[in-house]
DNA sequence: ACAATAGTGTCTGTTAGACAGTATTCA
DNA sequence: TGAATACTGTCTAACAGACACTATTGT
């Protein structure tokens, strides 16, 4: 007798930053179980169509959403027997990060919204399919792990920003207020950001960057 | 026309210190594919036994070995359409440390044999089983980036252990020598550890220690 | 001129790391 | 008494963080 094999998915926890708190994108699913809840954007992989599990993750995206995401990491499997009504299952996790600007089109249009994550799970509705809380949870945990000693931050922001919207995005995400001067001192020592023009709003204009390709830690935490 | 569900596996990337070496324990396959090659410990996920995925993990390491580690945790997902010739696979990678002393007498018993890694997986037999080579890598990476700021290479001691021992194994991790008075100031600083007893062997007796429970991390890194 | 925001210079307390020196065992 | 290992005290250079100050725009 062979054993049934489990269902495996991939589940996108997509994050983006509203006015400085951290939400994240559900859509109600359209099929049961948990039919009409809030769902993480995500769906089976396919074994005819992808090559591995990201590009499942990234089709899964391109397919419901239209848009490739700036930033976009595996997070951890969360597998057991209990989580899915139908059976064993796995949902290979993923950590999405996109600047709102690109998501707050596709609110409506996909059934998609965004919920405000910065208090945490907890402020979340409670018809939440399978075990989405907590894989948010954890990949809000990830988020926040590697803020401090990354750049990861910035994917949160358009592809050319200036330093004090970079230190708001970071202050939003690891929930404490900077220095500015010290702040910006650790930025430019790290170079990872190069100069990308100058950024006119109120008050003095201020110089625009972009981030470096290819690097994303720095050596000394930010905090 | 439902597709093709994926393969689910875990395998298990069991590490030890050996004379300040670390050590990857690997077995030689009984099956097809890749029948006599050197593969990790690992295999399907039992959907009718296994509670979840660290439980298959588990069942593995107990089943093949019968021990349980002293450390387990997962690492990644490595899932794609090529990496097992039966068909689109994915393997839930775990991470496994043990004192050496439990794995010396099962070399030979069970065909388990422990490979030297220290300098990296360009040192290992070319008759890898899978993909279980970049797996090794991915396992040692995530030792080495947690290593500094953890408990973790404590894992790799008995129970009980001195501070001059547990330097040693952390200068080997990580690849450099550390200075012993700083080193102990930070050790004891953490409050990570409580005493155990004396430790005599020549010279100096020493202080012994054991982890506190459920603790894991410094505030600040050991380097 | 003033409000608003961007950016700089400098001081200070803390800490990581270096290193010299002391302590306790065994042969 | 000397070799070996464990452990302690202290100095210093580097750095994180605080803060006062200057710069550049729009109204």
């Amino acid at each position: 007798m062979t054993p049934l094999k489990p269902i495996l998915t991939v589940d996108v926890v997509l994050l983006t930053l509203v006015q400085g708190r951290l939400h994240v994108a559900l859509m109600p699913r359209d099929k049961a179980p948990y039919q009409g809840h809030w769902a993480l954007v995500g769906g089976y992989v396919h074994v005819d169509e992808d090559t591995d599990s990201a590009s499942a993750a990234l089709r899964t995206l391109k397919g419901k959403l239209h848009f490739e995401p700036r930033h976009l990491e595996q997070v951890c499997t969360q597998a057991n027997a209990t989580r899915d009504p139908r059976g064993w299952s796995a949902s290979i996790v993923y950590l999405a990060l996109q600047p709102v600007e690109v998501l707050t089109p596709l609110t409506d249009q996909a059934g998609l919204q965004l919920f405000d994550v910065s208090g945490g799970v907890a402020g979340l509705p409670d018809n939440l399919a399978f075990d989405h809380a907590e894989l948010i949870s954890l990949a809000i945990a990830r988020l926040q792990a590697k803020a401090a000693y990354s750049t990861l931050v910035a994917y949160f922001l358009p592809d050319v920003f200036t330093i004090p919207e970079l230190q708001k995005a970071y202050e939003s995400v690891l929930g404490q207020k900077m220095n500015a001067a010290n702040f910006r001192r650790k930025i430019l020592e790290s170079a990872q950001f190069q100069l990308a023009g100058m950024a006119h709003s109120t008050g003095r204009p201020a110089q625009a960057y972009r981030l470096v390709p290819y690097l994303e830690t720095f050596t000394r935490a930010l905090v």
